[in-house]
DNA sequence: GACCTTGCGTTACAGTCTGTTACGCAAACC
DNA sequence: GGTTTGCGTAACAGACTGTAACGCAAGGTC
């Protein structure tokens, strides 16, 4: 596998050559960009495998640019930003980002994720896939499935047992449709076995625990057919 | 699996042309048609999984068309209408509709429905993004991505966990290639507690579990760095 | 309405999975 | 050869998840 070419865009010169010098330490290329001229350029210029951009560039705003590429490539993004806060965090995900990342970060940690990045983006179909319904709300409620994190209506984070999370997933993806317990079972299993899981009552028992933790009117039983997610699903109007 | 197959019945040529965009990028093979003339003919023509139909066509009648092709063939039929009245709604139930939508609608509202129809039709619905690399062999060893099957030479079947096989497709996804446990850890998560998990030594475990397993030289240890799955990784021709 | 049947909610429980800790061996370094 | 570091392995504990059992509630029948 030849050398994957890594664009950084960042306007503190410091901190660029810094991160450029240590990138090219581990075996990337390495190309600069310093404000959006100079990143779309770079981009027109060469294949680039990675976009690593600052969240605020002077006067360019970083968010903009990154949702500005991703419209016309699909080149993975990792946002760094100095500020941790969380709605910054939301913002870079919203525009498209791949990662994100707060300074200071550790230099391993960056590391990992740009190779996590970029063998994810290497098979591209989960990539796309998990990006478009990446922040759903329904009823108040809130799921991030890049980080299957799960949020009430107050704020709370709620924290959903690995298959309680694909449970929800299937409900997410079909909204206000009944669903019959096989159904469930081979969205689940994503395969057969519906007929195996049918036969006893792991989906009762899964729905409930579920119910149990968003405890409110989310999930409805269709009495002799199955069970409802009771609201609409939005993809993150805010 | 081959794509599934719509039919839009829709006279408004723009909604028809924007709809049938959104759902070819979708995977879906989509075919057209104005009226109910033209409707028939493509159904004459080929195999249809299912019908989107708009209600209101001009001079024709989509309840009526919708009633005529559920007597003569077994095609699921979800119906599109501009009005949101309940009435509505319920005439297309009894005219035998599978479901209802009513516009403006969610595209992805629309896409969870047509897979739910298309299910519970009892065609398989899905992801095919697991297919792509189904059948993997790697020193007499053969994984099956679709039935998450590790079969050993001598044609023994193992038995993994959840963890241990997502741990072998990091590996089988970067044979040859020295991986740290930042790496493994990160490619697992599918995210972040890379830091977290290079702490303790879980990785280390899940190794050394997924080693005895297949207790063979699979997977060799680079001291003071990571592990290595030291075959080839070959697609199989089925 | 009284009674019965069926379906579901809930609790208890057991088997499995998985990360942590501890200990000992092997490799590398002096 | 002695020491240090890194890793393999066993033991353990906590979490996850399906099975079984019991009781309540919704429908159905009279």
């Amino acid at each position: 596998m030849s050398l994957h070419r890594l664009l950084l865009v960042e306007d503190d010169a410091d901190m660029a050559a810094m991160l450029a010098a240590y990138l090219q330490r581990q075996g990337f290329h390495v190309a600069r960009a310093a404000d959006r001229a100079g990143a779309l350029a770079a981009l027109a210029g060469a294949r680039v495998d990675l976009i690593l951009m600052d969240v605020s560039l002077g006067d360019d705003n970083g968010v903009a640019i990154c949702a500005e590429i991703r419209a016309a490539q699909d080149v993975p993004i990792i946002m760094v930003s100095a500020l941790s806060a969380d709605h910054q965090r939301m913002a870079g995900y919203e525009v498209g980002a791949d990662d994100y990342i707060a300074k200071p970060f550790n230099p391993d940690l960056l590391l990992a994720r740009i190779r996590a990045v970029l063998r994810r983006a290497g098979r591209a179909p989960s990539l796309s896939h998990r990006r478009r319904d990446s922040l759903l709300t329904f009823g108040g409620w809130r799921y991030d499935a890049r980080r299957d994190e799960v949020t009430a209506p107050g704020g709370w984070q709620v924290s959903l047992s690995a298959r309680e999370t694909a449970l929800l997933r299937v409900f997410l993806a079909n909204p206000l449709i009944p669903l019959t317990r096989e159904e469930i079972a081979a969205a689940l299993d994503d395969d057969e076995a519906a007929d195996r899981a049918s036969a006893g009552r792991a989906i009762d028992m899964l729905v409930g625990r579920l119910r149990h933790k968003t405890e409110a009117g989310l999930i409805r039983t269709e009495r002799g057919t199955g069970y409802v997610l009771t609201t609409e699903v939005t993809r993150e109007p805010q």
